[in-house]
DNA sequence: AATGAATGAGAGTTCATTCAT
DNA sequence: TATGAATGAACTCTCATTCAT
């Protein structure tokens, strides 16, 4: 899809009250307003307020899916490294699109637009399946143990994450890092994740002779 | 608080359909009718839809609290072995109050209302204080490591836990599990939860001389 | 169905300003001002402006075959004079609820609604079915001839009426009697279709041996 | 007027479109659609959805006129036979263009485009006049009774006809004549109304010496 | 103590039309 | 001459809440 300038406004400003106030508790006069539009233009351009938020994650899906596949084309790094750029990845894109994510997060529980239903689980199926061939790839090399459950990883991976992403506020507060500026928070944040989640990765996957 | 028969019929409705369609998505008159009960009677009651979900947190939070402190009470047991406990009583929690977690995870990204944003506060820090003392306690006894990340390891703990809540369809059908009974279904994943977890906290925090 | 006073006031005021500017001419918010009621109170009582036009129709379909019944049990009298007691009859009805035989008229036209399509059908049928077994009991008494078509026959009684409805203001001009009350004119157009009916009746039943 | 064909064919998918739905029951984007042009086309060429349904009004009258015009020219038959032949040409007329006299029916009832109303009111008394003098003349040749009232007249006949115009379906239905083709069957219709009309205006037109 | 009736506010959407091109 | 983009206004309907009883 290409969206015109306008288009892409409407479409950030309803990913950031999406994130804000949930679908529900946000009116698409609130995004026409926020975005400097008339507020027929939504139903003109995208049909309806669902069509819109179906959109919105279209588009999120599309720009994660081509970066794993990227990511996961480059044969010149050993499985392990491999695995550790995936988790840098991995949170770097939860970190940089926390609106989207935060969406996502509620979407999953409030399950009841099938397009984003269907949406979720293809972004869901096509990470199982590119984690399971670099697992089959490492187990094969004899870098990563035998006896792996993929979705218990990725469990770990994203739980750890979205679970960070929720807390942020409250771990600015109990490190008493209220004063320093947000990126560089984020950074601190980043960092402290990746650190953690090679670690575990680390602990579940090497191989233990 | 003690609530009458209607009221905590009110109250249970209501955590149902706010897990199902979100606060916004569900009106008080989907509650009223699914609980049988006049659509007056929940501002009567409660006073409005949003003391109203303000109630239903407290009560939660108010036995989550207890069961917490409960547990840690328990003075026989050493530190790895309570931590454990611990795991495990989280795991059993949130499956069992799943629609509840699933509320509160909503919520802490659709953050509005500032009681409920205290309650969860106080959640959390009351969870954190506990499993601080603990650690301190693990480490006196040379049993846990040093330099353990608190706020990271309850991270890994719920993130594990509310990430397989949001994937437990995903699971079924990945593991083909489709045509067993869900209660069969939940003590395998309970299960699955608390070997992988237990084995991540042993990790993090064994003492290695 | 019994009605409120509201109820009926609303169902009253929806006859009127269908009849004047059609069912998509008029919204509920003009019904509601014109009704003296809230605008809410249309979805509140009737559940939709669709429903309302179906109340609105079910309403007087019910009078009107309660009327045609009554009509055709009085035994006493002989076939043409029951005949021509049905002409007045449906005169009269149709001049006294000119609202909602206009109504009627435009709804034949654009048939959407399904539920108003069957009331329509529905008097259609039981009005052919009682004019039906007149014109038997007649023929069997050699008052009525053979050969009628009772559909041309109702074609006949009902365009005349329906046209004289749809022309009472060019006939006013063309007989200059723009002065006449309202109420003295009616009865002098009732009085002249009633004996226009009559004759052409005479003239289609009528056994000529 | 002269119509491109564009215009045509704007005006020809109006027509069908009001008269399924109604004017207000019809979008200029319908019509647009449905046409293939461009919407804004209907404003450029017409100015409004008003104004062209007044051209589509302007069109059909000055056709109807015509064709009424041209039939009683004819000198050379006698007023009997020019009246069975106004009838017959009434019956077509209204077959072949049943969508417009779908609409006018509606219009009629729905009064508030003045020009709409005039150009129906001229139609009318054109008609009024040319069948006045019809029979003035059947009269001084005594073909024709005293006393007779052109209204009531062309009442019947327009009734008749418009009356067969909205039941067509039920008489379908009726006759069980559902599986024969739909220009056979308005043949049929065409023939039973011709006779019945002719019937009823010999009864109401000829000379009783 | 409990409720049916009622309502103002605001929801998403469609509308006929305009305007720059 | 013809049109895609854009919009203010109005649409129907639902909402949480109130109030008289």
């Amino acid at each position: 899809m290409n969206y015109s300038e306008k288009q892409t406004q409407i479409l950030t400003t309803a990913e950031l009250l999406f994130s804000l106030n949930g679908f529900d508790g946000t009116s698409v006069r609130d995004i026409a307003d926020e975005a400097g539009v008339n507020v027929a233009m939504i139903s003109y351009y995208f049909g309806s307020k669902e069509k819109l938020m179906e959109a919105l994650f279209s588009r999120r899906s599309d720009d994660i899916n081509m970066q794993i596949e990227s990511l996961l084309q480059n044969e010149e790094i050993g499985p392990m490294q491999k695995m550790e750029d995936l988790v840098d990845s991995y949170i770097e894109r939860v970190m940089q699109k926390q609106q989207f994510f935060k969406i996502m997060m509620c979407e999953q529980v409030i399950n009841k637009n099938p397009v984003i239903v269907k949406l979720i689980g293809d972004l869901k199926k096509k990470n199982v399946e590119s984690i399971n061939k670099l697992i089959k790839d490492g187990q094969q090399k004899k870098v990563f143990r035998k006896n792996v459950d993929v979705l218990l990883l990725m469990n770990t991976l994203i739980g750890c994450i979205t679970q960070m992403l929720l807390t942020l506020d409250y771990y600015k507060e109990f490190n008493e890092l209220q004063n320093i500026p947000d990126d560089q928070f984020f950074e601190q944040m980043k960092q402290k994740l990746s650190v953690h989640i090679k670690f575990l990765f680390k602990a579940l996957l090497s191989y233990e002779a």
